[in-house]
DNA sequence: GGGAAATTGATG
DNA sequence: ATCAATTTCCCC
């Protein structure tokens, strides 16, 4: 019998190995396996069963098995190996990422001390070692690194390896009723623990401990009699449920929400929804009734959000409406929480799984919804590794599985609009906030006429500078976004004009005036400031720039008596600081909150009335063909945080394009307008989503060798085109970010209006350019980074 | 010339 | 990925 084995190397093939006959009745598909592979053991997944190996391989046998029940179900087997093929990446990498990280055994390489007497010639270190000890890592023989072949030649060590789990199921110690009370007389302290535990179940011996103190002899003596038995079971490691939470009712849904509701839960099999639901539109309610239809219907439902949105906020809501029977899946858990959460999806005890991109692999059963919400967030594409995109997989997931597939946003991605225009998707839209707040009104700061006083706060022209101090009178809050964290994202010599940048990066230094420190906000590289220019010597630097920080500073200096509060990732540095401004800020304790992307991800302010947008035209500017769509999204949003309770909001927006149809479009809050034009653009552009893409990116120290590989490799895709082929191959071109962390990186885009032809051409490269490492090859499928 | 560092090749 | 084999590099 043989197996087909995928491994989590960057490699395309799987490897077949012999399943001995002893393991043949267990070995499934699905089911991690431990093999030999050249001289170590590896953890590899088990694909498929009795494939014709190819001749002139002697197999080798598998181990062992580490699975009793298959680690992946045949759906999410085969979900990922097709994930790998649309992606080109290594299947067993794609399997190791669907799983929970670190419940593998890994071997760590180790020498250990033979039977074998010690000649003197041995180095002094090794004599101290007791014979036969314990194995030590090599690792920890660093400095000894050169002896130890010939310790192992001369026979006095022998390599072997230390195996562990970093993450395990945790259990407990526990004891079960076996047999029922006895006549015979005994202590009156057995029977009392015997009837416990017969009327308990099966329970912890802590549990025990705290009705029955001092128990262990009483418990010793009932196992003696084969009253009861001793027993692990395993326990869950859970921070979040060890609070009750009181449970909601849900609200009455105003005529568009149940309209879709009635219209997504009466779909049968797969269907794609795009909820098109302006800010404050309530799609979360949405989500939970169908949830609870689909929970009704004995389905399971899968939530997709972006990582920063899964905020306790959000999970208490589903908790509120739903109960305990959520699995939460996101970076914040411990491995081992994580591992539990995973575990008690696939053994079916919960229904709903809720987490960031990597849950579309969560392993509930009979699924019958996916929902993704803020679809358009560019954080559902993995941006490293195997780069897929979730909300993508979670369109192709949901077919496969026959479920329905909600992609919510209130700023559909272009490629979802497309999909619904060509009736791929189905659109639901909802254009009311049912809690009666208003959209708010835009307005654009033409800052051409409108030049900010070059004050302190160059930042804020008079018309912002008047609105603000409205609110501040009326005691309102109000937003201020600008996408830039630090002081001065340039620090410049003012004798010779030279820009600080970083040693490894394209990219110049922002200063930090918090931390008193030049930051690199590409390779997070910092220094302090040098005390002369590094260049002719001068003394002291200008710092022209702009960044949340400085904005914070020119607030408190023009409304010195407003409470003043920044967001952005240095000051919410913990999910706990994030947590505490956004408590802030719903209690009123904030008046101004002045923050970066973080300030526009949906939160539910009631006192926001105003939004200003000091700079549009950093994202408009973005060397990117999606930075319209961004700046549409990103400006849309924040737009969205004014005006949600029962007072109106206003918008201001600055910039120095005001006839940009972007900006129009946010302006009139068009998405139509935009969309249509958008795609328009993209179109005549061969952009997706009216074509598709692919990146391919070469990367290495030597930025020569580099090149000529990019140069090479973009030559030899040329000639597989033909004149006549739907195909265009831009580059290679120095990247945006030509030198990242020392790297120096070539990119080259194929766009083509038929994705047949685009793999075609992919698969005419030799798979071994993607295994070297430097200079190192990365194909990107349908990529979002250009940088 | 010798040893270390980088690169290539194979792993079933 | 990672180990072993091979080539290149680099300095004495």
């Amino acid at each position: 019998m043989t197996a087909e084995i995928a491994l989590p190397i960057p490699l395309r093939t799987c490897f077949h190995y012999a399943i001995p006959e002893a393991l043949d009745a267990q070995a499934q598909p699905g089911m991690r396996v431990l093999v030999p592979f050249g001289p170590r053991k590896m953890t590899g997944y088990l694909v498929r069963r009795n494939t014709e190996p190819p001749s002139q391989i002697a197999l080798q046998p598998i181990i062992g098995i580490l699975d009793s029940e298959p680690t992946f179900t045949p759906q999410i087997l085969s979900f990922c190996l097709w994930l790998a093929d649309y992606y080109c990446a290594a299947p067993g990498e794609v399997l190791r990422g669907a799983h929970p990280a670190g419940n593998d055994p890994i071997f760590i390489p180790a020498v250990r001390r033979t039977a074998q007497a010690l000649a003197p010639t041995a180095p002094e270190w090794l004599k101290n070692w007791p014979k036969e000890g314990s194995p030590i890592a090599l690792t920890a023989l660093k400095p000894y690194a050169k002896e130890i072949p010939h310790a192992i030649e001369s026979g006095w060590l022998e390599r072997c390896h230390i195996t562990k789990t970093k993450v395990e199921p945790k259990t407990a110690l526990s004891y079960r009723a076996i047999a029922p009370l006895p006549l015979r007389k005994r202590p009156l302290k057995c029977d009392e623990i015997h009837r416990w535990l017969i009327e308990h179940g099966v329970s912890q011996l802590t549990e025990i401990k705290q009705v029955f103190k001092n128990c262990a002899p009483h418990i010793k003596r009932l196992l003696e009699e084969h009253l009861i038995a001793e027993e692990e079971i395993e326990i869950e490691r859970n921070p979040f449920f060890a609070a009750k939470i009181e449970r909601d009712r849900p609200p009455q849904l105003n005529a568009a929400q149940q309209k879709a509701v009635d219209q997504i839960s009466s779909a049968q099999g797969y269907c794609g929804f795009l909820l098109h639901g302006v800010t404050g539109s309530g799609k979360t309610e949405v989500y939970l009734h169908v949830i609870e239809k689909a929970l009704a219907r004995g389905q399971s439902a899968l939530v997709l959000v972006p990582e920063i949105a899964l905020t306790p906020q959000l999970v208490r809501r589903f908790r509120a409406r739903l109960g305990d029977q959520i699995a939460v899946l996101h970076s914040g858990l411990t491995p081992g929480e994580r591992l539990d959460q995973w575990r008690r999806c696939r053994q079916g005890l919960v229904q709903v799984a809720i987490g960031a991109r990597s849950s579309i692999f969560a392993p509930l059963r009979n699924l019958g919804l996916i929902i993704v919400d803020e679809e358009h967030d560019p954080s559902f594409k993995q941006a490293e590794g195997v780069r897929y995109q979730g909300r993508d997989m979670a369109l192709v997931r949901g077919q496969r599985e026959n479920a329905v597939v909600i992609l919510g946003s209130a700023t559909p991605s272009l490629e979802s609009a497309h999909n619904a225009r060509i009736g791929k998707l189905t659109r639901i839209s909802l254009t009311e906030r049912p809690t009666g707040g208003r959209l708010p009104r835009i307005e654009m700061i033409d800052l051409r006429c409108h030049q900010p006083p070059q004050d302190r706060a160059a930042l804020l022209s008079l018309p912002l500078r008047h609105a603000i101090s409205e609110t501040l009178a009326r005691g309102e809050q109000a937003i201020l976004f600008l996408n830039r964290r630090g002081f001065s994202n340039v620090v410049i010599c003012p004798s010779c004009g030279q820009v600080l940048e970083c040693n490894s990066c394209s990219i110049s230094y922002t200063w930090h005036q918090r931390s008193q420190l030049l930051r690199c906000h590409y390779c997070d590289a910092c220094r302090p400031l040098p005390d002369h220019c590094p260049h002719c010597g001068h003394p002291g630097f200008e710092m022209p720039g702009q960044g949340t920080e400085r904005v914070e500073e020119a607030l408190s200096w023009l409304w010195p008596n407003a409470r003043i509060a920044r967001l952005d990732r240095d000051t919410a540095q913990t999910a706990r600081h994030l947590e505490d401004i956004l408590r802030r800020m719903n209690q009123g304790e904030i008046d101004l909150l002045i923050g970066t992307q973080m300030v526009t991800k949906g939160h539910d302010f009631h006192r926001v009335t105003l939004v200003g947008v000091l700079s549009a035209d950093i994202s408009l500017s973005f060397p990117d063909f999606r930075s319209s769509e961004r700046t549409f999204q990103l400006l849309t949003q924040v737009a969205g945080r004014a005006g949600r309770g029962q007072l109106p909001g206003r918008v201001f927006i600055q910039t120095y394009n005001p006839d940009h149809p972007c900006l129009q479009a946010i302006r009139d809050q068009n998405y139509a307008q935009f969309a249509q034009n958008e795609l328009q653009l993209r179109q005549l552009r061969g952009y997706p989503p009216s074509s598709y893409a692919a990146v391919l990116r070469i990367e290495g120290h030597q930025s020569d060798a580099v090149e000529k590989l990019a140069k090479e490799i973009a030559k030899r895709l040329r000639n597989h085109i033909a004149s006549t082929d739907p195909i265009i191959l831009r580059g290679p071109t120095l990247a945006p970010i030509g030198l990242l962390r020392g790297k120096t990186r070539f990119m080259m885009l194929i766009t083509s209006p038929q994705r047949s032809a685009l793999r075609k051409l992919l698969s005419t490269m030799d798979p071994a350019l993607f295994q070297r490492s430097e200079p190192h090859v990365i194909l990107d499928i349908d990529p979002y980074d250009f940088l």
